[in-house]
DNA sequence: TATGAATGAGCCTTCATTCAT
DNA sequence: CATGAATGAAGGCTCATTCAT
């Protein structure tokens, strides 16, 4: 007849910071899993091991909790990138060093690849709402095209190469097999996911990105 | 009394042939434009200007309607690419022909970026019910496998490139910057659909595919 | 075994013209009773014997329905209205037949008053996006305007009496002990609704209209 | 590094009785705004800028906060009509008397009429748990009541005219174009918001109680 | 005294789909 | 061939309210 305690289910934790945190993980993974318009808020909720009303007490609404998870994968990156230091290393290693932060960035980060592809099939709709994105990635390309005037100088790469381009060539070679990879696979007939298939296509991309920039005698 | 027929509008164009190609197309768009979970079979209707019933009547239900429409860009694709003649150049010729044919293919039919895109959102749920499609590059894989190593005898091609390697970044340079056109404009402020900027992109993915195979000197 | 059709709920009557009236009519039951905010779309449905999404394809959405209920019970006291024929009475008659047709048309349309009342709570909310609402009263006003003018040169009716705010009187004595008859009733202890009461107010307001416009001899 | 009292921000009034008052007007602006149903326990705790959970702690439900805004009102009545001096006057005067008061009454508190409409609207569910405002009116009746017959025997006023009645045209005629503001405003095409109209309004009311009790020869 | 955290119930609305004509 | 009528399931969101501090 008692009613005891360690009958009704655990309460959560009374840890806001913590909540809202799993909160975040937990719809990082949804949306990763079935971007805006197919996650569910519900889902979320289970995910997180909370009320869905939670959900609207930290965060408001869904495009709020959407916004929330694209700002923290790109401040994830914005992070990431800032612990890079091409000015240290001779132009050819400045270039090779960021490919395969690049590539490994990507390689170890599918959510980004999967909200960003959510992102773009919402034509932006979000991203444009955060304009502190923009200003990520400008000093990169900046400090890019620093290394790459170096090295052209310095007789180590081919002069003429745009930083922009070249950046967006890096990302396309180590996001777009990952983008794109049941439909690859499906198309090539061969798992695009392995483990193996992927150490190979770092070293190919890597060995593409050194011979695009790599002086030639004429 | 008589309730001429002359009275109520008229029942569209009784051409069922036409009909079926209007609603694929018409699904075509609505499905490139807002993906398979987005994508409003009442919006087809409209698009096509018929009634949503008429869908069912067709095609049986939303998912065949998309398996009709995935079948059917492939289909486009693989099409066009029948009509390359690789064997006819020299081997570099050859790869430059392939990687511009990949460029332009991606740039005129933003359709299968789109939509290519929705599937891999949806882990390639529907592109694994097409077996067909696994049928598609093969050919084209082992054409480009023998230009490369018909090259790297002629002494004019950087032996050890594996064929579907290369064809996957062409793909992706070509690509990338067309799916992720929004997320990429946002964060470096620049307008990745303008012609200018699409110009650039192709004589830059044109000159680092160019040298990526070309033979070196040690 | 057999699963005989009798057995399945009548699935509804395949007349929209009646279906659709269904739904007016339980909408103005549901809006009269607990207003616009109280009221519930899946009650609404209820009442009218069919699905809540029936509801939606008809009428669009709870806001448009409530649009409709207005104007309907508008639509009602316009077409009674205009069966009336002040130009044909004395003046006196006039002004009494149109007071006791105002006291009896709330009495007997207690959803004109509940609507009414629920109407003001929302500000008017509603009432304002019908143009044609204002085009209702005027005619009446202007005949009501000409009746008196008529009775005062014949010395019958007091002069200088306003139409509208007599005709405001009208439809406060007429109204107010509907729209306020639980408070009233709380107040005084007595039953406003009860026949007697009614049938004493009836009495009570045509006479106090009568004395009213009466010319008097001072 | 000590987290002193100062570092936290002010935690109200500290002043039990003061908050109390302050949630009540609140509360009282909030359902006169918004009916019942439509008031918002949130957006009274903002008007009386206190925390929610502060009005269950001392009025312990949304239902006891209406009651008790209900109890106000009518104790501001109640306490307006006892400074009447009804008996002091001539017959005439003091029905004039009470149809001033009463008009003026509820043109200057809007919110009982509004908290009434609302009441109402719900079929009294609130006001019939309140049994001391079924003592408020009873005096008031007696009082008009003898000054009626007082008036019938003096040969000043018609005979016959019951009390009760006749208050309840007063208040009709004073609070329905109040009550039924917007939906009259939209039918005639007039502001009956406005001074003018109010002061017009004000005249005609009066007029016609006069006219309606004064006695006539015949 | 006062407050933020957490919850369960319920509402409006949308969508793909089938029924009957 | 073609269409309007009708439906069940589910989703985002809001609200009053209690728990724990």
């Amino acid at each position: 007849m008692a009613r005891n305690t360690s009958n009704r289910q655990e309460p959560r934790s009374r840890d806001p910071e913590r909540t809202k945190g799993e909160i975040l993980e937990a719809a990082l993974s949804e949306f990763a899993a079935n971007g805006y318009g197919g996650a569910r808020i519900q889902a979320i909720a289970q995910r997180a091991g909370c009320n869905p009303r939670l959900i609207y007490h930290y965060f408001g609404s869904k495009d709020d909790l959407y916004l929330a998870a694209l700002r923290s994968i790109y401040a994830e990156l914005r992070s990431r990138e800032n612990e890079l230091n091409l000015e240290a290393s001779s132009p050819c290693d400045a270039v090779l060093k960021l490919a395969e932060f690049t590539f490994d960035f990507f390689s170890s980060n599918p959510a980004f690849v999967s909200i960003t592809r959510s992102e773009n099939l919402l034509d932006g709709r979000f991203v444009h709402q955060l304009p502190e994105i923009s200003e990520l990635s400008n000093p990169l390309i900046r400090k890019l095209d620093g290394v790459l005037k170096r090295g052209a100088r310095a007789g180590e790469i081919r002069p003429g190469i745009d930083a922009m381009q070249l950046y967006v060539s890096m990302v396309a070679l180590s996001a777009h097999h990952i983008n794109a990879m049941h439909t690859l696979s499906a198309t090539f007939g061969t798992d695009l996911s392995s483990t193996d298939w992927r150490k190979a296509r770092r070293t190919h991309v890597v060995e593409l990105i050194a011979a695009a920039v790599a002086h030639r005698e004429s």
